[in-house]
Formats: structure tokens, C-alpha cells, sequence
DNA sequence: TACGATTGTATCGTGCACGATATAAATAGA
DNA sequence: TCTATTTATATCGTGCACGATACAATCGTA
């Protein structure tokens, strides 16, 4: 039997190469509102609850500061949203949307529209994935 | 009913997290090799099929000219493989294992269980796992 | 043959991802 | 209170990803 690994049998290169097409799918639906797909989904992090410390909005995308502070930093200069330190602890930094940050949300169901139609198939089957694929990802995080 | 989308709701950010997830569980059994996670599966894609033109590893990875001619300098410099070129046609660049890079394929198959092992689960729904996402990512770039 | 179009790779600029490190605020203990 | 440690964010350097562009080799066609 042949034992050469392949690319096609790596689920790592399944995961890698799909998350790029998904990317690429983005990618126009957000450039005319000078989104990026890591920029959309902290601001659906913030829908979901604004007013988050940098270091909630990491352990909720799973990403560092050095990640998180410059993508901000433009956001904040794309006026989506606010920086401010936390009054009660001057360490923290605590993220806002703006009222511009806000009214996104209507387009985004548009977006979801899209993105939902262009993975075709059963949506049942997309939500089985989802979760076939969060359960991948928490036996990665515990391991 | 609560229509606010929630970052857990989305199949993108499963991917996109799950990726992230294994590069991060990548980067350690790489590191000795001081290789990547996309080299890596540039020299998996060379071990299934020697001396490729870069426009045959992009088909192959799904990345760009922009992309892979600075990491495979960066791969030749680190002696795994060797770039000339075609000449059959002068304009292509066709990229060959050195017998460095052959060798590392032995490590690869430890590379491999470790990430299996980690992944946990039933080997057979990784591989059901891997053909549905295989099957997301045709139905996008078809879209 | 001459020359415009195409093809294959390379370069440039921007943003993400992250290890390593820095810095200031808060906290804990002597 | 004073100081060592911890915590939260920021900075720096490297590599990936990709749109836009450049350029040389090749091809097509008159």
C-alpha cells in the first residue's frame, strides 16, 4: 500500500485551504465598508456585546494583543468604534462601538445571506459542521 | 426570537479558529525543523510529486505567486529544496526536493500521528470530517 | 517576421498572526 | 509602606496572504 502522505488526505490542509477560500469570500462583500474578515468578526463580537476589554475580545476570537492592538487601532480610525481606558482599572482598555459601529449590524445579515448561499447545501448540514468542527477545535485546546 | 448574531453562530469563524488552532499545535513539532505550517505543506505536496512548477504548487496549495515565491526562497535558503529554471520554457520555475528535504519525510509520519492523537476522536469522523469541509470548500470556489 | 496578447514569476504595499519583550498599573506580602 | 510579582496592553520582528503591478518569455496571427 502506498503510504506517501497527501495533501488531500490532511484535514489540516482542508481546515487551512478552506478557511482561505472563506476569506476570499469575504473579501469583497466587506471591502466597501473597509472591512477586513478578522475586523468583522471582532465587530460581531461587539454586537453580541459591546463594551469589552481588549483581553475579553481575545479569549472570544482567540487572539493576542499583539493581533488584537493594531487591529483596533484602525477601527478606531475607521470610526467603528472607541478606546478608553477602564476608569476602575487603568491597565484595561475598554472597546465601544460607535453609533457608526452599530448600524452595520443591518448590513451584516446581508452578508450572512450571501455567505450562506455561496457555502450551498442543507443548512442543517452547514450547522452539523459548525459543530463538527467546534468540537475538533476544543479537543485542539484542551490537548 | 433573538436575531443578533453571535460569533459562535458562525461556520467562518469555526474554520477560521479551527485553522488557527493548528497552526498553533503545528508550530512546536515544526520549530526543530525550522519549518512552517504552509512550508510543511509545500514539501507534503513535493513528497507526492516532485519537481513542480510554482504554478503547479499553487494549484496544488491554493496560494498565490505573491505568496510562494518568497517562502520557497526561504525553503531554498534553509536548503530543503532547489529552484531553476524550465528549460523547456524560460518563463516557468521548477522547484525540486534536495535529498534534505526527501528526508524529512521519515519525521513527517511522527509529525502526523501527534497531530491525529491530539485532534482525538474517532479516526473514521476525522475522515468524514475532512470530506465535508473537502466538499464546503469545492462548493465555494465554484460559487 | 513583426508585434500585440498571454503566461509565469517576481516585486511592492497592507494587514493578519504570533513569539519575544517592554511598560505601566494593580496586587500581595513582609 | 515598600517592593516583588502579576496583570493588561503595547511594541518589535518575521512570515504568511493577497491585490496590484512589473517584466520577460512565449504564443498567435497577420
Amino acid at each position: 500500500m502506498d503510504r506517501t502522505l497527501k495533501i488531500d488526505d490532511l484535514l489540516c490542509f482542508s481546515l487551512y485551504s478552506a478557511n482561505h477560500a472563506l476569506t476570499r469570500l469575504y473579501r469583497p462583500l466587506l471591502a466597501p465598508l473597509g472591512l477586513t474578515y478578522p475586523q468583522y468578526l471582532v465587530l460581531v463580537a461587539l454586537w453580541e456585546q459591546d463594551e469589552q476589554k481588549v483581553s475579553d475580545l481575545g479569549k472570544r476570537l482567540d487572539l493576542e494583543t499583539n493581533t488584537l492592538t493594531p487591529l483596533l487601532k484602525r477601527m478606531e480610525s475607521a470610526g467603528y468604534l472607541t478606546r478608553r481606558r477602564n476608569p476602575e482599572d487603568e491597565r484595561s482598555l475598554i472597546v465601544s462601538l460607535t453609533d457608526k459601529g452599530q448600524a452595520l449590524q443591518a448590513k451584516a445579515q446581508e452578508i450572512s445571506t450571501c455567505v450562506i448561499e455561496a457555502m450551498g447545501g442543507d443548512l442543517n448540514e452547514l450547522i452539523e459542521l459548525r459543530e463538527r468542527v467546534n468540537a475538533l477545535r476544543a479537543r485542539l485546546d484542551s490537548a
